[in-house]
Formats: C-alpha cells, sequence, structure tokens
RNA sequence: GCCCGCUUGAUGGAAUUGGUAGACAUAACGGACUUAAAAUCCGUAGCCUUCGGGCGUGCCGGUUCGAGUCCGGCAGCGGGCACCA
C-alpha cells in the first residue's frame, strides 16, 4: 500500500525508461525486419543550441505516430538527424569570434541531449550532421551526377550585395533597402552562379502533385501556385526604327486590342543598351536594381515606369504605335521580360495607365452588361464576359477569343502558342563559408571542370578567419588554389557554397543507409523504406523545402539513384507555438517568467511589482521575449507532460497557446493516472485471469466503453485527431474512477479499462506507460507490447437516442431500438407532449425520418 | 500587391455525408477534507427569460424540412512570396 503514497518521480522515472529502451535498443529499425516497414520523419532541425517548443511539438507528433506504428505491427524507421550547415553559424563567429564548426557541434550536443531528454523513440544509430565531409561528399557527387545527366548550368543571376560587408545578403537581411548590420545601402549585383534545372520537372511536379492525396490540400494548391503553369501567347511586336523586334509572352490574348503600352524589366538586354545612351534611364534602372529582389517587394511598390522614347507596332492592330517604358513592376525572370499592357483588364496595368495618362480602352465586357456603358473607374475588369472594341474578336467570350487570337497571331507568324511556368531554375550558389563546397575547379583554359570523383570530398577547411569582409574561403590562403584536373595548370576552386536546401533535398534518403561511404545511400536501402510514410513539419516549408525535395527526388531517379518520384507520401504541417506577450512601463518586452499574474489577474513585473501591459498571444519568438523554454519545463514536470500538453487541446496542424494552465492540467492527469493505478492494485486479478461468467451492469457498461475507446483512439491516431484521442481517453479514465471494483466482475473490467488506458496513453506518455504497464505485473515493455485489440460484440448498441425537432428545433429526444422502422419512430416522435404542443391540434404537413438519427416534424 | 489559411462559451477546442452545438480540458464559483494552505474529491455553469419559451458558431444575405457545416458578399487575424531554415 505504500505505494499509493509515494508521489511519481518523474525524473527518476523518465531517466530508467530511457536508459532501458537505450540498452534493449527498442528503436533500432533493420531492413531484414519481416513486418511491413513504416518510414516517419519530423524535419530535422537547424542546430540552434536549444531546442524551442515547435521542436518538442514537431517531434512529439512524430514519436506519437512511430511508437502507434510500432504497436499496430510495423517495422518503424524513425530518425533524427541535423541540418547543420547555415547562416546562424556565420553570425555567431562575427559576433562572438567561435569558428562555426566548433559552435555548431556543440550545439548539436547540447540539443541531442535535450531531445533524448524528450523519450523519443529515434534510431540513434543512424544519426547524420550535414556539415560532416561523411554526409556532404555524397551530395557533392549527387551534384557532378546531376552536372552530368545536363540538370545543372551555369549563368549570371541578380543578388543584393552589401557594400561595406561585401557580401551577398539574404533577402531578410534586406531591411528598408539596407544591409541589416551595416546599415548600407544594399545594391544588386550581376554574379555567375550554379543552377539546378527544376523547371525541366515542371509539368511532373506539378502532375504528381495529384497522386500526393495524403498531403493538406493546401500545400498541394500553394504548390500549383508556385509553379504556376499559364498558357498563353509569346509574339513579337516590331520596334518602329529599329531592326530587333520585342518578345513578350501574354496570357491575355484577347485583349491585345485593348493595349496601350509595352513595358520590359529594367534588367531586361533593350533596357540595359537603351540606358547606355540615356542617362535618365540608366539612373531609373540604377534605382530599380536597388529595390531588393523579393516579388513581394517589387509588387507593394509603387508602380513606375520611364518612357524609352521607343515605339513598338501592335501586331494585333494595324498600325497602332505603342509607347515602350522601362517598368519597375515587371520581372526579369518570368516569361520573356518584356509585357504588353491592357489597362482596362489588368490592375497593375491599370495603375500605371493613370499614372502615366495612358488609354484605357475596354475590351471585355461583363456578361449581360451593355457595351457602350462599359466604363473602368479605379478598377480593373479581370473577369470573363464577351469581346468588344475588339475587331473580328467581338462578340466572343474571353476564352474563345483567346484561341482565336493566338490563331490569327500564329498565322501571322508573329507568335506561337507557348505553355509558362513561373517556376524558375533554382540557383544554388551561395557566398558564404558555412555551406557545402561546391566542387568545381575554375581554369583559365578548361572552363569550370567538375572535381574528379576520388578527390572527393572537397572539405571545407577550418581555418578561416572572419575578420575581413567577405567570404572566408576566397581570404583562405591556399585552399583555392589547386591544379586544373584537365590540363594540369594552376586554377581556383570555386569558393561559393551550397543553398543549405540542397542538404535537406536528400537527407530523408540518407537515413536508409546512413553509413554508406561509397554513396550517399544504397539502391537497396531505398528501395526499401522509401518513400516516407509519414513526414512531419512546419507549414512554412510548404514549398520551398518540400518542391526542392520532390525535384530532387526525380534527378534522384533519373540518375539511377532510387526508384520513386515522391519523396512523401503522407505530409502533416503543424501550427505554431503562440503565447501570450508582456511589456513593462517602458514598452519593452518582458519574458513570461518576469511576470507574476496576481490573484485579481492583474499583471506585474517580477520583484519590483511594476505594472505590466499584456499583448495578445503570438507566435512565440526571442524578439518579443514570449518564449517558454522546454528544458525548464521538462526538468520541472517531465517529459510526458510536455508531451500530453503538446497533443491535449489543438489540432496539429492549428496553432497552439502555450499556457500555464494548460500545463498543470496535463501534470494534473499524469498524477491522477499514477494514483488510480496505484490505489487499484491491491483489489485487481493478476493479469491474464480470464473473463469473469458474469460482471454486473455497472462492469459491462465500463467495458463496452473500453472497447469503444480502443476504436475511436485508433481512428483519431490514424487520422491525426490526437486531441480528440486524449479527450476519449480521459473519458474512460473518468469512467473507470467510478467503476466500483469490491466484486470480481468491477476488478476484472477495471483491470481490463486501467491496462487499456495506459497502452492507448503509451505513444503519447510513453514513460509513464511504461512504469504502469510493469506496476500492472507485465513482464513485457510496453513499446513491444501490441495495440489493444477490440471485441466487436462489444461495440454494437441495441438502441440508439434519437432527437426529435418541429420545423427544424429540437423538441425533445426518444429511446428507440436500433434500426426501428420509420413509422413506429414517426408515432413514438408524434407521441411527445412537447410535439403535440406545438401541432396544436392539426395534423403534421410532413414527417422526415432520419434513422438512428433524427426526426424532423413539420408543421 | 499576389496566393493560402483561420474565426464556435471567460479560454483551448468537440460536433461522420448538412441531422441533439458546446464532448474533453482550462479558468471560475459552491461544497467536502485540513488548525490553515496546497493537493485531492464532489457539485454548478452558453446568454436572456414573464419559466411557456426565446436567442446563440465573426458580420450581412441565400439554398434546405433542417446550416457551425453548402453558396454569394463583407470584416478581422495569421502564413508564404524564391539567399532565414
Amino acid at each position: 500500500m505504500s505505494r499509493t503514497d509515494e508521489r511519481y518521480n518523474v525524473r527518476e522515472a523518465e531517466a530508467k525508461w530511457q536508459a532501458v529502451w537505450d540498452e534493449r535498443q527498442s528503436f533500432r529499425a533493420r531492413e531484414d525486419d519481416p513486418r511491413p516497414k513504416y518510414y516517419v520523419l519530423e524535419m530535422f532541425p537547424y542546430p540552434s543550441g536549444r531546442i524551442h517548443m515547435g521542436h518538442v511539438r514537431n517531434y512529439t507528433l512524430g514519436d506519437v505516430v512511430a511508437r502507434y506504428k510500432r504497436a499496430r505491427g510495423h517495422a518503424v524507421l524513425h530518425p533524427m538527424g541535423w541540418d547543420a550547415f547555415g547562416l546562424p553559424a556565420e553570425n555567431a563567429a562575427i559576433q562572438n569570434g567561435v569558428h562555426p564548426a566548433k559552435w555548431t557541434r556543440e550545439n548539436i550536443a547540447a540539443m541531442r541531449s535535450q531531445l533524448k531528454s524528450m523519450g523519443l523513440s529515434y534510431d540513434w544509430s543512424r544519426e547524420v550532421a550535414t556539415c560532416e565531409p561523411e554526409y556532404y561528399r555524397h551530395e557533392q557527387k549527387i551534384f557532378l551526377d546531376f552536372l552530368k545527366a545536363g540538370l545543372v548550368y551555369r549563368k549570371e543571376s541578380w543578388v543584393n550585395w552589401d557594400p561595406v560587408e561585401h557580401t551577398v545578403l539574404a533577402n531578410e537581411q534586406v531591411i528598408d533597402g539596407r544591409g541589416w548590420r551595416s546599415g548600407a545601402l544594399v545594391e544588386k549585383r550581376l554574379l555567375s552562379q550554379w543552377f539546378l534545372k527544376i523547371t525541366a520537372f515542371a509539368e511532373d511536379l506539378l502532375k504528381g502533385l495529384e497522386t500526393l492525396d495524403r498531403w493538406p490540400e493546401r500545400v498541394r494548391l500553394m504548390q500549383e501556385n508556385w509553379i504556376g503553369r499559364s498558357e498563353g501567347l509569346r509574339l513579337f511586336f516590331d520596334l518602329e526604327g529599329r531592326k530587333d523586334r520585342l518578345e513578350v509572352y501574354t496570357t491575355r490574348p484577347d485583349t491585345l486590342f485593348g493595349a496601350s503600352f509595352c513595358a520590359v524589366a529594367a534588367n531586361h538586354p533593350l533596357a540595359e543598351a537603351m540606358a547606355k545612351s540615356d542617362p535618365g534611364l540608366a539612373a531609373f534602372v540604377a534605382e530599380c536594381n536597388r529595390m531588393g529582389t523579393s516579388e513581394a517587394a517589387l509588387e507593394t511598390a509603387e508602380k513606375r515606369g520611364f518612357a524609352t522614347g521607343l515605339h513598338a507596332l501592335n501586331p494585333m492592330v494595324e498600325g497602332q504605335r505603342l509607347p515602350v517604358y522601362v517598368a519597375n513592376f515587371v520581372l526579369m525572370d518570368y516569361g520573356t521580360g518584356a509585357i504588353f499592357g491592357c489597362p482596362a483588364h489588368d490592375q497593375r496595368d491599370l495603375d500605371f495607365a493613370r499614372k502615366y495618362g495612358l488609354p484605357v480602352t475596354p475590351v471585355v465586357a461583363p456578361p449581360g452588361v451593355d457595351p457602350a456603358s462599359v466604363v473602368i473607374g479605379d478598377e480593373a475588369y479581370a473577369e470573363d464576359g464577351v469581346m468588344i472594341n475588339s475587331g473580328l474578336l467581338n462578340g466572343l467570350p474571353v476564352a474563345a477569343a483567346k484561341a482565336k487570337a493566338i490563331d490569327l497571331m500564329e498565322a501571322k507568324g508573329v507568335g506561337t502558342r507557348a505553355i509558362n511556368y513561373r517556376l524558375r531554375d533554382w540557383g544554388v550558389s551561395r557566398q558564404r563559408y558555412w555551406g557545402c563546397p561546391i566542387p568545381i575547379i575554375h581554369c583559365d583554359r578548361c572552363g569550370a571542370v567538375p572535381v574528379p570523383e576520388q578527390d572527393l570530398p572537397v572539405r571545407l577547411p577550418e581555418d578561416v578567419t572572419f575578420d575581413k569582409p567577405g567570404n572566408p574561403l576566397d581570404h583562405h590562403p591556399t585552399w583555392k588554389q589547386v591544379a586544373c584536373p584537365q590540363c594540369g595548370a594552376a586554377a581556383r576552386r570555386e569558393t561559393d557554397t551550397f543553398d543549405t536546401f540542397f542538404e535537406s533535398s536528400w537527407y530523408f534518403a540518407r537515413f536508409c543507409s546512413p553509413a554508406e561511404t561509397t554513396r550517399g545511400f544504397t539502391r537497396n536501402a531505398a528501395d526499401h523504406w522509401l518513400p516516407v510514410d509519414q513526414y512531419i513539419g512546419g507549414i512554412e516549408h510548404a514549398v520551398l523545402h518540400l518542391l526542392y525535395s520532390r525535384f530532387f527526388t526525380r534527378a534522384l531517379k533519373t540518375c539511377g539513384y532510387l526508384g520513386v518520384e515522391e519523396p512523401f507520401a503522407g505530409l502533416l504541417t503543424q501550427g505554431m507555438i503562440c503565447h501570450e506577450t508582456y511589456k513593462d512601463a517602458d514598452g519593452h518586452w518582458l519574458f513570461p517568467d518576469q511576470v507574476d499574474r496576481r490573484a485579481d489577474g492583474a499583471a506585474v513585473e517580477l520583484g519590483s511589482g511594476r505594472p505590466v501591459s499584456l499583448g495578445r498571444s503570438e507566435k512565440m519568438s526571442k524578439s518579443k521575449k514570449n518564449v517558454v523554454d522546454p528544458a525548464g519545463i521538462i526538468d520541472t514536470y517531465g517529459a510526458d507532460t510536455a508531451r500530453l500538453f503538446m497533443l491535449s487541446d489543438s489540432p496539429p496542424e492549428r496553432d497552439l497557446d502555450w499556457t500555464e494552465a494548460g500545463i498543470d492540467g496535463a501534470f494534473r492527469y499524469l498524477n491522477r493516472l499514477w494514483r488510480m493505478v496505484g490505489t487499484a492494485l491491491p483489489d485487481l486479478p493478476a493479469p491474464g485471469t480470464p473473463t469473469p461468467p458474469s460482471l454486473g451492469p455497472a462492469a459491462d457498461k465500463a467495458r463496452r466503453q473500453t472497447h469503444k475507446t480502443i476504436a475511436l483512439v485508433g481512428e483519431d491516431l490514424e487520422r491525426f485527431h490526437f486531441n480528440k484521442a486524449v479527450a476519449r481517453i480521459r473519458e474512460l479514465t473518468n469512467t473507470l474512477s467510478e467503476l466500483p471494483a469490491g466484486d470480481e466482475g468491477g476488478a476484472w473490467a477495471l483491470r481490463e479499462g486501467l491496462e487499456t488506458v495506459v497502452r492507448l496513453i503509451g505513444p503519447m506518455m510513453p514513460h509513464l506507460g511504461e512504469e504502469l504497464w510493469s506496476q500492472l505485473g507485465h513482464a513485457a515493455l510496453l513499446v513491444d507490447t501490441p495495440w489493444p485489440e477490440i471485441d466487436p460484440t462489444l461495440l454494437v448498441e441495441d438502441s440508439v437516442t434519437v432527437a426529435v425537432q418541429v420545423n427544424g428545433k429540437l423538441r425533445g429526444t426518444i429511446e428507440l431500438p436500433k434500426d426501428a422502422e420509420a413509422k413506429m419512430a414517426e408515432a413514438a416522435a408524434l407521441a411527445l407532449p412537447a410535439v403535440a404542443q406545438q401541432l396544436a391540434g392539426k395534423p403534421p404537413r410532413k414527417v422526415i425520418v432520419v434513422p438512428n438519427r433524427i426526426i424532423n416534424v413539420v408543421a
């Protein structure tokens, strides 16, 4: 009995079971395991140094899936690693003088031990870190294979250049047109860079989305929009007084009669050529180049243009001259970098036309609107309608007019039907130190020469300094000096490194054979484990990481590495963790643990007692200090409590509000279960005792709920409705706590119920699960115990409660035998006093009977 | 700017295909236990009410016997936009 008086020692129990799992290698994945494979993967973390709540949520979700699938009889692969290259390591080096390698490796060690304290069922023997040559040597080889397969090329591309730091800036490092650290005005620069031909797979990546039926619809839609397939027309405009022509891509060839100008991007060859002899234009181009490279910056900027003085001749409208502008909203990377503007039917064109006093001619009349009365005000009309003011296109609907316009231009020999994608090739060159070296040698005679395979890996030198601006690889005294592998002459190594998305585009495959030294992974292992059955991570990766990984998988297939096209068969995108924000009287942010909530609800600063103003709940971020450190929570409440809270209240794809009350609630449940089992233990029959012949009504009812709960929780877990699963388990717990265990039947049903609760909660609170399972008298580990079985006879109900409505409003409920006949149900419903009162003696006009569900009497 | 998502009690959320709105929890209140507190246990609870009932799922309108769920419009909040990962 002393067991009930003891408190559950969270720290001791969690350490104990972690050691047991570790010792027995409970989570080792083996290819020779005959059970059906299940590969569950969470997005691996950037080793920032400490885990944050987002990680706790992500990895808890994955662990529940992994443990559940294991219990369901799968051979589970559940690995973990480190996305270890990236900018923060270099920032730390510049700010604190720590070497990125040291900083990163120490961070990995710290985070590994934090993750281990969560009791996650990883096969740690498969751990990888992308910053180690054992990992990145293989991606250098992959790059060279892609090169051979014609999937890599080199071209000039624009970057944000910080003239003080002599570095390329990421978009997020450009703030209001200035470098974040230096404050210098950012310039755009053209650099020669490596590109991967993701556009070669544009159509395939789009088509493949249809097969991803276990992906969230919105992610597929985001990718579809990102790829941005459009059908249209490429056509040439003759330029007055010049021999060359202007090539334009349009998805609206139907609106050619409404054209009032042409515009080219600031980087368009025509613009650049003309800027040489036009200082005004040169200044405008320079200004556009300062705008930053992000699409958001371009689109939100005021539409501006510079008239070149040139005129283009509209190929559709004989003799019509259109002024040619250089405009800041035309993108060189999309289509041909040149457009024609039809202001009446495109908002950007309209804004532009209004600003520069260009004509606005409507050529599409909304359905049912008199052509004569079509007027364009401040809003362009981009919807369907009927062509007007358009010569031989008049009267046609938009779709037919598009087709006819294309036919006309093709017949005239000035245009061709074309499919265009918004998707651009992936620039993978980064002018940074802490990344995977690109295995290329530049020779004055032979050009860009691949590093021979036997010379891989090209190791990142660690003897570098960060005291000078620019790329440390560039400053290194010897590293880049090599002989050309082809001609032997003195040559230079490529000093750019890969985009870190490169590493994360194939790590899921590396986990299949992480120890393989000759290549990234073996074909056998990839064929066995891929695709990932369930991938889990943040929605912020909905487009880039996931699209790059899908592209890589196709490219790797092309090169014979693997046989699948889609890397992730199932995808779960989890929401963010939010927390209330606090500011002190001076408007400075405060950490939650600096704030005290008094009994009257007022918030004050801990210690000083000064008033604190409460802000709404926002995504946890260091800048707003609304963060809670998981390490402290795990230390105080244990991993199981943190895990349960992560699963309890919000569905995984939704944002989750971190609250002290929520974590308290989870902790209370943990202790309640512990006490319940302890209290019941002396009364329970031995494990495996056969069902007594008669149980009694309370025990029978409890059994029914136990088996119903197994069924419901199973369904909920399959669909990732973890919060509902928790609610069902708590309901069963509530029932069991009221079940009298004095008689044989009650005690038997209580054991079955408690064992069920322990087994169902196991994937969520694995340490408590093991502890209670062992206390209930089982020698085998809970992780090696299969999911509980359902007795289907206990799921059958013989009567149902049916709602009775009058005119759609609830007036009462009746108890009916299951699948009762409609006539009988109707009679029972009409016999209800509340129904009779509503009818007031008149016969009902109609009675709708939905079997086992509802009866609606229409008065 | 473009694309996407979300909005249900004081709070997080639940509600098969349209079929009893508010499961489960949190906070609150009342009670038991305690010298007291904590913990624990039991109970109450959408709002209004003349106790018949009426009103309630961001707002306005529609479809339907019946709408949180479907359709149209509007508002608020959040995410992504190619060099953060």
